[in-house]
DNA sequence: GGGTTGACATACGCGTCGTATGTCCCGAAT
DNA sequence: ATTCGGGACATACGACGCGTATGTCAACCC
């Protein structure tokens, strides 16, 4: 591939201050971190940042590009673990309800990600959680476990349910007593697209 | 009540500036808003802002109160409109998804709100439209058509998914027929709930 | 090895929030 | 009726943060 020297380089600082974005954006909110105080941490400057990322709303998108990317990395393995096709589908929804307990997903992908970004099936970083809980119901339709539906509609209620149940865990007095009846009442939920009740 | 002259003034100036408010967040967005510009746009200045709600995250939270209030009071009209309590519940979901559709209630409750205020079921205006879904839900198990269910859950997860549903149309290039889409994905999963299938 | 390009630092202007201070008028007490 | 206190709102001020414009130095190309 002979990158040049200045091609590494230039990974490596990208790097850095996405790594320090999401501990600030996840610390103290996007719209309460400061870019000085943000690049200061990386050991840059904002000079740094404005000409990787052209503005604040620029390192928010490749760091939640990033997150969502391993969110989806880690459905797609709960998913693969379950024995059959459909309790994939449960396990791909429970697992997206517990990675939204940690304060990073959270604040940034589920809070400040849509209200600086706008709406997350517009972001271009394509929404990997988005296409692999559509690959997956495509599968179930296909399967004839599943009820023939717009599939992007089924994805995106089944996201929306868990990612905001998920909100409600995190925000809850007592999370591991909540999030039992989280996922309660999403496996009934969901079991609303199944051809036959289950 | 004989309130007082000095009373009733200041529940005028409230009005004008949450009345002012609701169309600088729906159209610039709680963080593009200006302060400035939006109490003089009520004929006042931040003064009166910050003497009737303590600051910018005061009047946010008083504007999303009142609009709660108004979903809610909308959503239990399309749920007293049905013929049966269960398509009470469906009327409702389907109330919410399309009053989202409105960019005002988009910018400000769906987005903007959980982003600065946090967790919307942490909101001390009580978030009306939660409680509505639950009172429905609650009476739908006393009637033995919904399986039994932790009614705060199933609510959650409900009014997710709508809403959630809700951003998607409004964000997509055919809003009519991406309804139609959600609404029936809605339908189905909702069914979920029942206790006989139908 | 000199010129060019690009990565990053530094310096500045502009706008905004929150507060501290000032002003004026309603309402009560005498 | 006059005075006085307090509350509602206006004005003035300080601090901070973003984005841009300008500067600098090292890496590539010939």
């Amino acid at each position: 591939m002979a990158t040049g020297l200045r091609a590494r380089m230039m990974e490596e600082t990208r790097a850095k201050l996405i790594r320090a974005a999401r501990k600030a954006f996840a610390e103290k909110g996007y719209a309460a971190a400061s870019m000085d105080d943000l690049t200061a941490e990386a050991g840059l400057t904002r000079g740094a940042l404005y000409h990787n990322f052209g503005d604040k709303k620029g390192l928010l998108r490749a760091v939640v590009d990033e997150i969502d990317a391993e969110m989806a990395e880690g459905a797609r393995a709960a998913r693969d673990r379950a024995k059959t096709l459909w309790l994939g589908l449960i396990e791909e929804g429970v697992s997206y309800i517990e990675m939204a307990l940690e304060p990073e997903i959270q604040r940034i992908v589920l809070l400040d990600g849509p209200a600086v970004l706008g709406d997350p099936s517009r972001w271009p970083g394509q929404n990997a959680c988005l296409r692999t809980t559509m690959a997956t119901i495509q599968a179930l339709i296909e399967e004839g476990t599943v009820r023939p539906v717009d599939v992007e509609a089924a994805a995106r209620l089944i996201n929306g349910a868990a990612l905001n149940a998920a909100l409600w865990v995190a925000a809850s007095d007592n999370p591991p007593a909540v999030l039992a009846k989280a996922i309660e009442a999403f496996r009934l939920l969901a079991s609303g697209l199944l051809r036959e009740p289950g």
